[in-house]
DNA sequence: CGAAAGCCTTAACATTTGTTATCGTTTTGT
DNA sequence: ACAAAACGATAACAAATGTTAAGGCTTTCG
């Protein structure tokens, strides 16, 4: 539980006892390769935080077609977020790529949280701020970048994803298909 | 004035008192169409609220291209939310379409909600919130649907978007090119 | 260990999307 | 009211990206 405290005490101002009874409701729990931390179509009541490993985020079109958004790696909070606040069903699944460890922060915890806390709000407003920070920022990438340069403003984001992440996957995540992504890097 | 108090009571518990403190902290002003609210490599000190008319957000990349990345109407708040949270300087540029009506909330009022408004923290945890929820989707359309069906989207969100907004701008949304947009139209 | 599955590359071909240029219409600003 | 600018459609051609299929390498798992 270090690591997820540690976290928190960069954000918020907390005491130690806050803390501690904030870890309380939370759990630790252990994900195989390529398990699912939660699943489409189901409401989320969970939120995780990484301790070690690496969870993808993603996403069934109506064709079948699956897609990659988004990849989570240590000392990172993932979850279908949207899904988490609006109460409505998940579009997105999410999938351990490595046998990954997290921390487990339910509903619960996090409401009890905003009531108690003394900067609860305010976690929590950082925590949307975050995130949204990030989707503006990939949403103005998608908009400038090509996928080769999207490609490789990836691999400087996050340098040994190679070594961690299926190459179709990547390609996912960069909107192209697995065999131009294999052309793009014979080119460079 | 009227018309944000709404917007914010539906929001948030928030009394007449508080209310009558924060407007008197905002100011109302006009934009004629075609003109910047805010400007690119400008540090961000206001949000706005759309009482009449429409906004885009632009921004140009390296290339001198302009990408249309959003809209914005009546009863919207709008702003280069980012630039304004991480005081980094802004990306994008806010162009009135049409002459635009708005009122304007600058850094020190939103401040002194956060600090003084009961539910100050809380405003502004659900407006982060809103916006990523709102990006959120975004970005899984840019996955799941081709331009085409974001066209067709973007009509049933926005259903007279093609009276108030020229065609090469949404095309830009789209992140396609204005012929290619015109042929699209064609063939359904 | 060995078979099966998963994975990456490459090639050939198909489809989508972009580029440039032209024309007619509408809108804008004076 | 008029000239200029902006706008949208279309065609011909070019570039980017997708699809399908084959081969070889590596990983997984019984």
């Amino acid at each position: 539980m270090l690591q997820l405290k540690n976290v928190l005490k960069q954000m918020i101002h907390i005491s130690e006892e806050e803390l501690e009874a904030f870890a309380e409701l939370c759990y630790q729990k252990v994900f195989n390769r390529k398990a699912l931390l939660s699943q489409e179509a189901k409401f989320i009541t969970e939120v995780y935080f990484i301790k070690k490993g690496i969870i993808r985020v993603k996403l069934d079109d109506l064709g079948g077609t699956e897609h990659t958004i988004h990849f989570a790696i240590e000392n990172q909070f993932i979850a279908d977020y949207r899904a988490f606040l609006t109460q409505q069903k998940s579009a997105y699944q999410l999938q351990a790529l490595e046998d990954t460890d997290v921390i487990v922060m339910p509903k619960a915890a996090i409401e009890w949280g905003y009531a108690n806390l003394e900067q609860g709000e305010k976690l929590g407003r950082l925590i949307a701020e975050y995130y949204f920070i990030y989707l503006d920022s990939r949403i103005q990438h998608l908009y400038t970048l090509n996928p080769k340069e999207r490609y490789d403003l990836l691999n400087e984001i996050f340098p040994n994803i190679h070594n961690r992440v299926p190459q179709h996957m990547i390609a996912s995540y960069l909107g192209i298909t697995p065999v131009h992504l294999s052309r793009l890097k014979r080119q460079s």
